[in-house]
DNA sequence: CGCCTAGTTGAGGTAAGTCAATTCACGTGG
DNA sequence: CCACGTGAATTGACTTACCTCAACTAGGCG
């Protein structure tokens, strides 16, 4: 499905591979030091974090099938999510850079994961400078969402943000391969999405319910429906350039 | 003031140097190589944008001297500050590595800065590896920071979002000797802070009113004190541990 | 002197929160 | 097979935090 050129096999078993190709032409050998990075392969099963806020000295993983969150918990119990993962999406990039992890990551569904140690990371950079622009863009690319969503919460009302929310998580899913126009399959609670938005469950349910009657989008029973696509990007305002990738940057 | 060792001429100049340092042990050679990214320097005045958004191939700056905030606007003319630089930060990094600039910058007062050019940057990280670590660092650090800002729109209540705000700044002014736990110079207006906590200017006043008549802190006549500068750590739930930097990490 | 920008305060409106009750799907043990 | 408990979604009634509009003050400057 995926097989292009001799690459094929590595770029079709690995989500991240796939991502990192779309900014950077690996070469075979860029390739195959970016396959040894991954370790041990582990699974995780929804509701225990993965990635504790605050710990030191974790390991990274690259989410191979399952949704995670990564999210920070105040003192006073309440949480706010910071971005869902899907394939191909590191998690705790941040915490093994770092040093210290400022955030948990918790598996939404049942996980399929490699682990990544930090000192692969750093030794690959050395062997492969290219990989190191790579990892920078996906980083950055990590920060344009988080920064996009905080424009959400800030500035867009309760319907927009969600509309907003709907329609990135659905324009991510199909670079995967996990969605399209129409819809896309999505394993989240309205619990969950209030945390991610920054609004109660019950309001969730409430706006959900307006851009359902409007004609806007459905979501019910663990998939999301765009009734009118246009319609509802017009009405959030969706620029998709943050999350856009034209082509490999650098040959 | 800043001489260590044999380094000390670049990094008592160059704040990125400094703080660079303070996450990667940098070799001579490797300062060299990030002192040859410092290209034609110069100077904006307050106001006019030096990076916007939706532009394409984009400088990025680093910042010498003065104050910037980085912002998105909305279609309907609202706008949300993501963040405010300070000496020694990168200015529209994100909009290089990503090719396309997600938001535009602003000087908050005239700046002094230096021009970097994308390709000098992946050819520096080619030539010293570490560089691309420690700039990935940076990268993560700018998106912790991102991240907070976000737990605070999307969770804390406007007295405790700008207490943290005021003290996160002060923290980050305190690393490059501006700023100590009695408080800081601050050039930024009510509409400004109104932008990047994301209320309306009116209610940052009363809320500021209200930090300063409870004992707190008091921003006033561009100098921002802090009353008491616990209780307005444990009122704002402040934790640190995002900011700090222990020690070089890699040797 | 008058204008502009930044800050301050009051009055009243509204988006979203909280509390609470109900339904429905489901799994599990008797 | 049914009784029960649990978690998710749904809806109504009431509360509140923050917004908007508006008026006024105080400093800076051509």
């Amino acid at each position: 499905m995926f097989i292009i050129s001799g690459k094929g096999t590595i770029i079709e078993k690995r989500p991240l591979a796939r991502k990192l190709s779309a900014f950077v032409a690996l070469s075979d050998a860029e390739l195959s030091v970016l396959e040894r990075l991954h370790k041990r392969r582990r699974t995780f099963v929804a509701g225990r974090d993965l990635v504790h806020q605050g710990q030191a000295d974790q390991a990274a993983y690259i989410l191979l099938s399952g949704w995670a969150c990564s999210y920070k918990l105040l003192h006073d119990g309440q949480r706010q999510i910071v971005d869902f993962q899907i394939p191909g999406d590191f998690l705790g990039l941040r915490s093994v850079v770092l040093h210290v992890s400022d955030h948990s990551v918790e598996p939404v569904t049942d996980l399929e994961v490699t682990e990544v140690f930090a000192a692969d990371l750093f030794e690959a950079f050395a062997q492969t400078p290219r990989l190191a622009t790579a990892l920078l863009w996906t980083a950055s690319r990590d920060e344009a969402m988080v920064v996009e969503h905080l424009v959400g919460i800030g500035r867009r009302g309760a319907a927009e943000r969600m509309a907003h929310f709907l329609l990135e998580l659905g324009n991510r899913l199909t670079l995967v391969g996990l969605g399209s126009k129409a819809g896309y399959d999505c394993p989240l609670t309205q619990y969950l999405i209030a945390d991610a938005i920054g609004l109660s469950a019950v309001h969730v349910n409430r706006v959900l319910r307006q851009l359902r009657e409007d004609g806007l989008a459905t979501f019910r029973d663990g998939h999301v429906t765009f009734d009118d696509y246009d319609k509802l990007a017009a009405f959030a305002d969706f620029e998709t350039s943050y999350l856009d990738q034209l082509g490999p940057l650098l040959k």
